[in-house]
RNA sequence: GGGUGAUUAGCUCAGUUGGCUAGAGCACCUCGUUUACACCGAGGGGGUCAUAGGUUCGAGUCCUAUAUCACCCACCA
C-alpha cells in the first residue's frame, strides 16, 4: 500500500476503533495476570471535557501496555447519572422554557431527565471511542441500572441492619434555590468581606446590657441563649442571669460554654440552634429550645414577629438592622472577612437548616479505612495523596446521604403515617404507599446522594458476591482519577469496599492534576476559556490530544494546557508515520526471518532499543507515563530516524528495519494507538490471524546486540558529528576528510561520507588540515584550520575547567575516601579522558602559533 | 488557623533512591531541499536550579527557616 507523505488522522480514526472493536480486541482475554481499571464514571449528560480526555489517556496507556504485556486486561466503562449535577442542568432547560421543577410530580420529572440523558448518552460513548480508550464495552455500567441501585439497597440495608444509619433531626446545608441538602464535602467556602453588627442586649434585671458580634443579624430573631466562655472574668456576673431579646419578647438565658472564643468580637456570642451547626450543638447541651424562623425557600417564618414574616433572608437582615438601629441596639459595626459557604452549582448561600435526614454513622466505617492505609495496603501516586486521605477520614463526621430531588435512587425506607419514628426498610420504592402487618407506610420522598451509590462501583460493576468478574478483577489494580474526588468517592469506595467485601477495592490509586486553561487559570464556561478535547481531536488527532496531554505531566501537578504539546505529538505521530514509510519502501520484497543484526549501526541500535524498551517497561510499571513517553520519543525521532535510518541508506537491512519498526510501534501503541495501529494495518497480511491486530499483539523482546559493535557505531557518530561541527561553524562546503590508518575509516568511508556531508574520505601518506580531536582515530578534514582556531580556544578553555573541576574532588582526601569506589573510579576515568581531550586540542592549537 | 504542592533556560515543564560538565519541547539565531518526513535535516546561543542557613567528600535532589503562588481542610459567631 502506498502511503501518504502526511498522517492525517481523520481518515483513519474511526476505521479503526471500529476494527478493533468488530474484533473484540478489548475484551479480557490475555493468559497472564489480571489487571483491571474501571474508569471513574464521568456524567452521562456531559461532554468529554479535556479532564475526561486526561483520565481516558492514562487509563488506556496502562490498560494497553498491560494488555501487549499478556495480562487478562479489562478496561470496565460507566456513566454516571449524577444526580443532583444533572437534574441542575436540566432544571435550567426547563427555565428557558419557562418551567420549573415544580410543574412536574416527581416521577414525571425523573422520566423527563431519563429522557434528557438518553439522548446525550450516544454522544458521550462516541467521545470515548474518539479518544481510543480501549474499554470493554460489553462491561459498560451506567449508575441506574438494577445492579447498581440493588447493591445500593442491599449496603443501605446491611448498615441499617447494623445501625450505622440513623434518621436525625440535624442541621443540614440546604440549598434553597435547589431545595435540597448537601453533604458537608459538596459545599464551596468563599472567603468574603462581610461586616460584623455589635447588639446591645440588655439585662432583664435592668443591670446593664451584653453585646454579641454576628455576622447574621436576621439570625436574632431565633436566638434562644447567650454564651460566653466560662473563664471570661468580663461576663462572670453575667452567667445565669437572662437578656431580653430585641425585637421580641423573649427572655434568653446567659450561659457558659467552652467553645466561646475570648478573643473573638465581644467574646458573647448569640445561640440560634436552628441556624448554626455550633449553635446547635451548644444548645444540645444546654437543652436550649430550637427557634426555626428561616424556612425551606429562605423566608423569615412564622417563628418570628409579624412584621419579618415572609421577607427573604436578605430583605430580613435588613429589616433587623433597622429596627434594632430605631431601638437604639446597635453599638456598632465593622467589616470583616470570613468565609461563606455557598452552593457550589449556583453559588446560593447556603442555609444551615434543621431537617429529618438519614445519616450515616461513619467512624466504624472511617477505622478499618485508616488502618488499611496506615499499614500501606493500597499504593499511591504520589505518596502524599495517601496522608492527605489519612488525614481526612481521622476527622470525618456523619454523612448526610439524603437529597431533596428527583433524579437519583429511591431511598427505600417508608415511615408509619401514625407513628413519626417507626420506619422500615422496604425495597418496594415504586410504592407510595406500603400496608405492612397491618399498618400503613409512606415512602420517604428523598433520594440517595449520588456518591453512596457510586462508592459501591468497584464491586457494584463487577457483580460481587459471586460473578466470576468479581473473582478475576477485584480488587481493581488501579484506580486513576483526579483530586477533586480523592475525598467524596476514593475514600468511599475505599470505605465501602472494606465493609462490604472485606477487601481493599483497589491495589493502586493513581491521582491526576487538573487540565487548566492554557493561561493557567480554572477552565470554565463562564471566564469562556474551556479547550474542547472534540476540536482538538478534529485538528490533531486523538492521539495528538493523548501525547499533548499526558506529555511531562507530573502526578497530582496541575497545568494549562499546551497548545504547543499536542502539535509535538502530531509532529512525532508524522514522524512515526514516515519512518514507517520509509521502511515499507526498503522492505517490498519480503525478507522474512533475516532479521538479525550485521553492521555496527544494526547492533548500535538494537542496543539503543534494547534500552529505551527496558526503561519504558520499568516507567509504565510504575505509571510514570510522561517519562515513558520521553524515552520513546527520543529514540523513536533521535536514535532510530536520525542516525540508524541515514545510516541504512547506506547500506541496509531490511529484514532488521522491519523487526524493529514492528517493535518501535509496539512500543508506542498505548500512548499513540490509532497511527500505530494504522501502520500496522499496512503491513502484508500474515497468514497467522493472532498476530492482525497490533492491539492484542506482543510486548517486544528485543534481540541481544553486540556490545563492540555497537560501540564501533559510536565512534563513528563522534568523527561525522565532529565533522559536522567544524563544517558548520566555518561555513566549509563538502570537505573531504583524509586518514592514514584506520580500519574504522576504512571500512566505514561511504557511511561517514554520506552522514558527515562530506565529498569523501580517504587514505593519504600524510594527515593535511585539521586534525579530529574527539576520536581516537589519526585523520584530518581538509578545510582552512586557521579559521577554527576560535573554537579550538573555547574548547580548550572548556577543557580546562573541566580538568580543574574534577582534580579539585580527586585531591579531597575525604572525597576519596567517603565517595563509593566507582564514583571515584568513573571520576579518574573521566580526568583521564579529559586530559587526553585537552592534549589533542592543544596538540592542534599549537599548529597555529607557527 | 492547619495542611499539601509548586518556585529549574524567553515560554510550558522533566530531572526516580544525593554523584550533573543541569535536560526536553516550543521559541530564537546560522546553514541546508541529501529520492521517509519542512508536521524536515545539521549546527548554535541561552540557566548563580526562589532566598538564607544547615547536613554531606558531594545538594536541583535531604533538613530548617523565609518569600511568592496555587490548591485543600477547619465549628472565624
Amino acid at each position: 500500500m502506498e502511503l501518504p507523505k502526511t498522517y492525517t488522522p481523520q481518515d483513519y480514526e474511526s476505521d479503526i476503533y471500529a476494527l478493533w472493536e468488530k474484533s473484540g480486541a478489548f475484551e479480557p482475554k490475555g493468559k497472564g495476570n489480571s489487571f483491571s481499571v474501571v474508569v471513574p464514571p464521568p456524567n452521562a449528560n456531559a461532554s468529554i471535557h479535556i479532564g475526561t480526555a486526561l483520565t481516558l489517556a492514562l487509563q488506556d496507556i496502562a490498560i494497553r501496555y498491560h494488555r501487549l504485556r499478556g495480562d487478562k486486561a479489562l478496561f470496565l466503562p460507566g456513566a454516571d447519572h449524577a444526580g443532583f449535577e444533572t437534574q441542575a442542568v436540566f432544571e435550567k432547560r426547563l427555565a428557558k422554557e419557562g418551567k420549573s421543577r415544580f410543574d412536574f410530580t416527581r416521577e414525571e420529572l425523573y422520566q423527563q431527565i431519563w429522557d434528557f440523558v438518553a439522548e446525550n448518552r450516544a454522544n458521550f460513548e462516541k467521545q470515548f471511542r474518539q479518544l481510543g480508550a480501549s474499554v470493554d464495552w460489553s462491561h459498560f455500567t451506567f449508575t441506574l441500572d438494577d445492579k447498581i441501585v440493588k447493591r445500593a439497597y442491599q449496603t443501605f440495608k446491611k448498615m441499617w441492619d447494623e445501625g450505622l444509619i440513623y434518621r436525625g433531626e440535624r442541621l443540614v446545608n440546604f440549598c434553597t434555590f435547589h431545595g435540597t441538602a448537601f453533604a458537608d464535602i459538596e459545599v464551596e467556602y468563599q472567603e468574603e468581606q462581610g461586616k460584623l453588627w455589635y447588639i446591645n442586649y440588655p439585662l432583664t434585671d435592668g443591670s446593664g446590657a451584653i453585646t454579641i458580634a454576628t455576622t447574621r443579624p436576621e439570625t436574632m430573631l431565633g436566638d434562644t441563649a447567650v454564651a460566653v466562655h466560662p473563664d471570661d472574668t468580663r461576663y462572670e456576673n453575667f452567667i445565669g442571669k437572662t437578656v431580653k431579646l430585641p425585637l421580641t419578647n423573649r427572655e434568653i438565658p446567659v450561659l457558659a460554654d467552652d467553645f466561646v472564643d475570648v478573643k473573638f468580637g465581644t467574646g458573647a456570642v448569640k445561640i440560634t440552634p436552628a441556624h448554626d451547626p455550633n449553635d446547635f450543638e451548644v444548645a444540645r447541651r444546654h437543652d436550649l429550645p430550637f427557634i426555626q424562623i428561616i424556612n425551606h425557600e429562605g423566608r423569615i417564618t412564622g417563628e418570628a414577629p409579624e412584621e419579618f414574616r415572609n421577607l427573604t433572608v436578605g430583605q430580613a437582615r435588613e429589616a433587623v438592622l433597622r429596627a434594632l438601629k430605631e431601638a437604639g441596639n446597635i453599638d456598632k459595626e465593622k467589616y470583616i472577612s470570613h468565609s461563606v459557604g455557598h452552593c457550589y452549582k449556583c453559588g446560593t448561600v447556603i442555609e444551615p437548616l434543621i431537617m429529618n435526614q438519614w445519616f450515616v454513622d461513619m467512624q466504624p466505617l472511617a477505622k478499618p479505612a485508616i488502618k488499611a492505609l496506615k499499614e500501606g495496603k493500597i499504593k499511591f501516586y504520589p505518596k502524599a495523596k495517601c496522608d492527605q486521605l489519612i488525614a481526612y477520614l481521622e476527622n470525618l463526621r456523619d454523612w448526610n446521604i439524603s437529597r431533596q430531588i428527583a433524579w437519583g435512587i429511591p431511598i427505600p425506607a417508608f415511615q408509619n403515617v401514625d407513628q413519626q419514628d417507626d420506619w422500615i426498610f422496604d425495597e418496594r420504592v415504586t410504592e407510595e404507599i406500603i400496608e405492612v402487618n397491618g399498618k400503613t407506610y409512606r415512602r420517604d420522598p428523598d433520594v440517595f446522594d449520588t456518591w453512596f451509590s457510586s462508592s459501591s462501583w468497584p464491586y457494584a460493576t463487577l457483580d460481587y458476591p459471586d460473578s466470576d468478574d468479581f473473582k478475576q478483577f477485584y480488587p481493581l489494580s488501579l484506580m486513576e482519577t483526579g483530586g477533586e474526588i480523592l475525598y467524596p468517592w476514593v475514600s468511599r469506595m475505599l470505605m465501602l469496599g472494606l465493609y462490604i467485601t472485606g477487601e481493599i477495592p483497589f491495589k493502586e490509586v493513581y491521582i491526576h492534576g487538573y487540565v487548566m486553561a492554557e493561561d493557567g487559570s480554572k477552565m470554565s464556561k463562564s471566564k469562556g476559556n474551556v479547550v474542547s478535547a472534540p476540536e482538538i481531536i478534529e485538528k490533531y488527532g486523538a492521539d495528538a490530544l493523548r501525547l499533548g496531554i499526558i506529555a511531562g505531566r507530573a502526578p497530582a501537578v496541575n497545568r494549562g494546557y499546551d497548545k504547543r504539546k499536542v502539535e509535538d505529538g502530531r509532529n512525532f505521530c508524522n514522524k512515526l508515520w514516515n519512518i514507517a514509510r520509509y521502511i515499507e519502501s526498503q522492505t517490498k520484497s519480503e525478507q522474512k526471518g533475516k532479521t538479525d543484526p550485521i553492521s555496527s549501526a544494526d547492533h548500535w541500535l538494537l542496543a539503543k532499543l534494547a534500552t529505551a524498551g527496558q526503561g519504558i517497561t520499568k516507567d509504565l510499571d510504575s505509571y510514570r507515563f510522561s517519562e515513558a513517553y520521553d524515552k520513546l520519543y527520543h529514540f523513536v525521532w533521535d536514535e532510530l530516524a536520525d542516525w540508524y535510518i541515514e545510516a541504512s541508506k547506506t547500506s541496509s537491512n531490511p529484514g532488521l528495519l522491519a523487526s524493529v519498526l514492528e517493535a518501535t510501534l509496539t512500543l508506542t501503541h498505548p500512548f499513540a494507538p490509532f497511527v500505530t495501529e494504522t501502520i500496522w494495518q499496512t503491513f502484508p497480511e500474515d497468514n497467522n490471524d493472532d498476530n492482525s491486530l497490533l492491539a492484542t499483539s506482543k510486548w517486544p523482546k528485543i534481540a541481544k546486540a553486540d556490545q563492540n559493535k555497537a560501540a564501533e557505531f559510536e565512534a563513528i557518530k563522534a568523527i561525522v558529528s565532529e565533522c559536522r561541527d567544524i563544517i558548520a561553524s566555518i561555513g566549509a562546503n563538502k570537505p573531504t576528510l583524509y586518514y592514514t590508518e584506520s580500519d574504522l575509516l576504512a571500512n566505514n568511508a561511504k557511511l561517514i561520507t554520506k552522514l558527515a556531508g562530506l565529498a569523501a574520505v580517504s587514505q593519504v601518506r600524510d594527515g593535511e588540515g585539521l586534525r579530529l580531536t574527539q576520536t581516537i582515530e589519526n585523520c584530518w578534514l581538509d578545510v582552512d584550520a586557521n579559521a577554527y582556531k576560535k573554537q579550538l580556544e573555547a574548547k580548550l578553555a572548556e577543557q580546562d575547567s573541566i580538568i580543574e573541576k574534577l582534580e579539585a574532588r580527586l585531591s579531597n582526601p575525604s572525597y576519596v575516601k567517603n565517595a563509593p569506589h566507582a564514583v571515584v573510579e568513573q571520576t579518574k576515568q573521566q580526568l583521564e579522558e579529559a586530559k587526553a581531550q585537552q592534549a589533542k586540542l592543544a596538540a592542534e592549537h599549537d599548529r597555529f602559533n607557527h
